[in-house]
RNA sequence: UGCCCCAUAGUAUAAUGGUAGUACGACAGAUUUUGGUUCUGUUUGUCUUGGUUCGAAUCCAGGUGGGGCAACCA
């Protein structure tokens, strides 16, 4: 007997239409958004939602991009925006553009003007917001509110065939000055501007609001169930006065709570002003919460989806632990991805009992997790690199590695005991002398003995160089968006650290940009489309859980 | 001082009037040729006050707290 899992509101909202032959038990959703950015992390939680929703009860999905806004969108976006959602694993049913509807607009536009139910007003903006009034005092009528039905709709065409400039004037829903939601008085339904779109051109210079636009698309193309964030909500009566004026196809709202990751910011303009101020490299900056950001990074499209199931949905406000996000790519690259052994910050250490010149090479299993991942050999000789913290002067007991008179063994390989280290002219150990259990061998351990540490290395002769960028949360503090203040105050300065020359296994020479490893010890990392043939670049995607770290900080 | 939304361990999320559970985290232990993985155990919660009910996290009312709404943005 498999255990139900329990539905989320969306799922039981949905299951009750279908119970109820809502739409015939017909499930249309869509992905809407706009293209004037990148999709983040928190579009990803919008896209599994929809897209899964629509997946589970046979039903399919739209892509619509809510390009309403000439000024600020871009074919740019609108490619990558298709790339991620495809890269995310999902294939919408059909691409929708709002722009697509401009003329059917228009005409549900004339439809109210004609009902009596919208005006072209001559206001300033300035005026306009002053007779909005305030949540807490009622508005007061326009003075060009009571234009005849024959003017307005002369004006209305007057405005679209471009008589007048930007700004002169607008359309609005004759609704209620006085209505207590504030998104009810009267709401702006048209403006001017004389901008060029990126699909329409110069065909228009009159352009929907947001509210004239996002319902009735959902409408016409008979979406079932729109899904949207929290914001929206008190939009919601709108969106229901204008499909129920317009008598058309009766689409319905739900909006659930957008997902906020801590030590990140996930606002479209405050990731644009990271890209245009150079704080990072690029909307694709392995630091960025955008999934171009995270595939860069080398998160997974699956870990991203996991995740997004993990955290459910809820009309609450929530912060997430990144933590979260940590653990489902760290679960599923545990099984899958290579072991690999590199060192980031190296020590020489020579074996002196180990014959000068001589060359072994040895087993290692690519992935203890997956015995079909094979194994490789790896080449050891008298004088390796291992990891500079790895080796302490003057150890604490709880120290399981190499310190003057301790015994580790060396991944795959032997154990070695340190006799003796030597420090440059700066004070920093520059080598380590061990000598070797020939009898210890990885494999064929006759020695008896066993030590509590192994230890990773390269062989000094035969190792490659590489490029490392080692990556930290972006910002120092939790929820940079509520701090007092500019945002950027809280870059943490040390959320990247580049290791222009570490030292790494040669097979890792041949690793293709996107390739993803486990650098033993370390943590999981990805080629970066940076590498070059005779030096790869990559990126640490996060670490392996350290509880060493953890100790060692409680000390 | 208007309207709207929300409130369950540290963080998320279940329990659909009937034993408050799960995941991540934290802590302790076992295993381990990765201080990884795996396994075991422990810890911590229904905002508050009333009401309805045999029985309330759940329904109702009042409070408290958090969030949203007054762009020719979406």
């Amino acid at each position: 007997m498999s255990e139900e899992r329990s539905l989320n509101f969306l799922e039981q909202i949905v299951e009750d239409d279908i119970a109820n032959g809502v739409n015939g038990g017909r499930v249309l959703t869509r992905f809407p958004p706009e293209p004037n950015g990148y999709l983040h992390i928190g579009h990803a939680k919008s896209i599994c939602l929809n897209f899964g929703l629509a997946q589970k009860y046979n039903g399919q999905t739209n892509l619509r991009f809510d390009d309403t806004n000439p000024v600020t969108e871009d074919t740019e976006y609108v490619d990558s925006i298709k790339a991620d959602i495809q890269w995310l694993g999902f294939q919408w049913a059909t691409e929708r553009y709002a722009s697509d509807y401009f003329e059917q607009l228009y005409n549900f536009a004339a439809d109210l003007i004609k009902k009596g139910l919208a005006y072209v007003d001559d206001s300033t903006p300035a005026e306009i917001a002053a007779l909005k009034g305030t949540p807490t005092e009622p508005g007061k009528d326009s003075p060009f509110r009571s234009r005849s039905v024959e003017e307005n709709l002369q004006l209305f065409a007057d405005m679209r065939a471009g008589k007048y400039p930007d700004g002169a004037k607008v359309l609005r829903a004759k609704i209620d000055m006085a209505a207590p939601n504030m998104h009810l008085r009267d709401p702006l339904m048209y403006r001017i501007k004389h901008a060029r779109h990126h699909r329409t051109g110069d065909a228009w210079c009159i352009y929907p609001m947001y509210d004239f636009a996002h319902g009735q698309s959902d409408s016409i193309e008979h979406i079932t169930h729109s899904i949207c964030t929290l914001e929206f909500v008190p939009h919601r009566p709108l969106y229901d006065w204008f499909i129920e004026k317009l008598d058309i196809f009766p689409s319905h709202q739900y909006e659930f709570a957008r997902l906020s990751l801590n030590y990140t910011v996930m606002s479209k303009r405050k990731l644009l002003q990271l890209v245009n101020e150079g704080h990072v490299s690029g909307w694709d900056d392995p630091r960025m919460p955008t999934l171009s950001g995270y595939r860069r990074r080398g998160y997974t499209p699956s870990s991203i989806r996991t995740f997004a199931e993990r955290i459910g949905v809820q009309k609450r406000d929530n912060l997430i632990d990144v933590g979260l996000l940590e653990f489902c790519i760290r679960e599923e690259l545990n099984k899958t991805a290579n072991r690999v052994m590199a060192v980031l910050d190296p020590v020489k250490l020579v074996i002196t009992n180990y014959p000068e010149g001589l060359v072994e090479e040895l087993d290692a299993d690519n992935n203890p997790e997956d015995e079909a991942a094979g194994h490789r050999q790896v080449t050891f000789s008298n004088t390796l690199y291992i990891e500079r913290d790895d080796f302490m002067e003057d150890p604490p007991k709880k120290f399981f590695r190499l310190g003057p008179g301790l015994a580790v063994r060396l991944k795959y390989a032997y154990i070695v005991k340190c006799d003796s280290f030597e420090k440059d002219a700066d004070g920093n150990v520059s080598t380590i002398y061990c000598s070797y259990l020939p009898e210890s061998r990885s494999g064929s351990d006759k020695s008896g003995l066993t030590v509590k540490g192994t230890i990773h290395w390269v062989s000094a002769a035969h190792a490659a160089q590489a490029e490392i960028r080692v990556y930290d949360r972006l910002f120092s503090v939790e929820n940079p968006a509520s701090e007092e203040g500019d945002f950027k105050s809280f870059i943490n300065p040390h959320s990247l650290k580049v290791i222009p020359n570490a030292m790494v296994e040669p097979a890792l020479l041949e690793a293709k940009p996107g390739d993803r490893f486990q650098f033993l010890r370390l943590g999981y990392f990805c080629a970066d489309p940076d590498s070059t043939p005779g030096k790869p670049v990559f990126n640490r995607t996060v670490t392996l859980k350290d509880t060493w770290a953890k100790e060692a900080k409680k000390a």
